[in-house]
DNA sequence: GAATCTACCTAAATGCATTAGGCAAAACCG
DNA sequence: CGGTTTTGCCTAATGCATTTAGGTAGATTC
């Protein structure tokens, strides 16, 4: 019989694109064998099992995230640069909710360390500098902005705010104001 | 032979207490029936299946989260009532992991409506009051504020600001110290 | 062209979700 | 209290996802 040419990372994709078609949650191996035509079995030869392939999905998602932000603060600063960063991260999030949250999932220690997480923090961490922080204030700085910019993706993706009249686009914009003018006047502690 | 006296309520409530101990995901009907030391077949006297189990869990959760927040805010203004609820829902994410990730599990239009979920918006609003806000300005604000609590308990408990030195407490404190200074200059839009 | 490798296969065990149909304990009712 | 109804829990069976063991044929190598 003829053979599909499956590989590691043609799963992988493919888990990714299915991701956004259906949900992280519903990635299955037994899913991606449909789409391939192939026998569940098949598929132990490429990846070692279900967990296996949602680590390579995280792992896909989080470097093109990572990829992407790099790309968009790369020559801009100050407030330039955050909004372009906030934006990479709410698109990416509404583009691919399935690998945003295959982002999420947990990874065990050494793969978190080698994964392009670090690079994420890095970047916030790079478009602060644009801001007059001091060290500690800096790191205070870049979980906020993580959680903010996390926060409010979930939760536009939860459909949170689609009911309520301001549009979530605007409170997007005001947001990034906020956060700007927040930058700018960082409060010392009380 | 002698009867378990299940209830739905019951169900609902060692459901809660298992998602805590092993996550949301992993609450089964199977997992449950092995609990009360009953069949699972026996469970669908009660809960019509899986989906209407994790969805009363998670009005369970709604409703919890919004009586401590009342109790919280109740007596409180300004910064004060700002810190309570930021409190009460990280407390709440930490004490209750399982529950708080119950509470994002997607309703039906019409169970979201008529759950505890609008009684949370509410509050944030409420505590708005104590700041100087036009209407729409007030939406943006309690989408910011529902943003960074959210972001920050969810990445707080996947980890995520575990490794790095200053602990995450200290962030939640000057990020509690920065939202309201932020509030008190709200900024004009650009 | 023979030998090796390996991509994909069949078969089978396990676990969860769900439905259909049965029995006996509880609850109701005269 | 005795009979009837209700219903809580059961057994049995099906479908689907995960995973492992072991086989076969197509690809690769010499």
């Amino acid at each position: 019989m003829a053979r599909a040419g499956l590989t590691a990372e043609r799963l992988t994709q493919a888990g990714a694109e299915l991701a956004d078609e259906v949900g992280f949650d519903q990635v299955t191996l037994s899913a991606l064998a449909r789409h391939f035509d192939v026998k569940v079995a098949s598929l132990y030869s490429h990846v070692t099992n279900s967990h296996d392939l949602k680590t390579r999905i995280a792992l896909l998602a989080l470097q093109e995230l990572a990829d992407r932000a790099a790309d968009a603060v790369a020559g801009r600063a100050g407030k330039d640069a955050l909004v372009a960063l906030g934006n990479v991260y709410r698109d990416y999030a509404r583009e691919h909710p399935g690998r945003y949250a295959a982002m999420h999932f947990r990874l065990d220690r050494e793969t978190a360390i080698a994964s392009a997480g670090v690079r994420h923090s890095a970047m916030t961490r790079a478009i602060l500098r644009g801001y007059d922080l001091t060290e500690p204030d800096q790191t205070h700085a870049v979980r906020l902005l993580g959680s903010v910019f996390h926060g409010f993706a979930t939760l536009e993706l939860e459909g949170g705010f689609s009911n309520s009249s301001p549009d979530s686009q605007e409170s997007w914009t005001r947001t990034l104001d906020a956060l700007d003018a927040l930058l700018r006047a960082w409060p010392a502690p009380e």
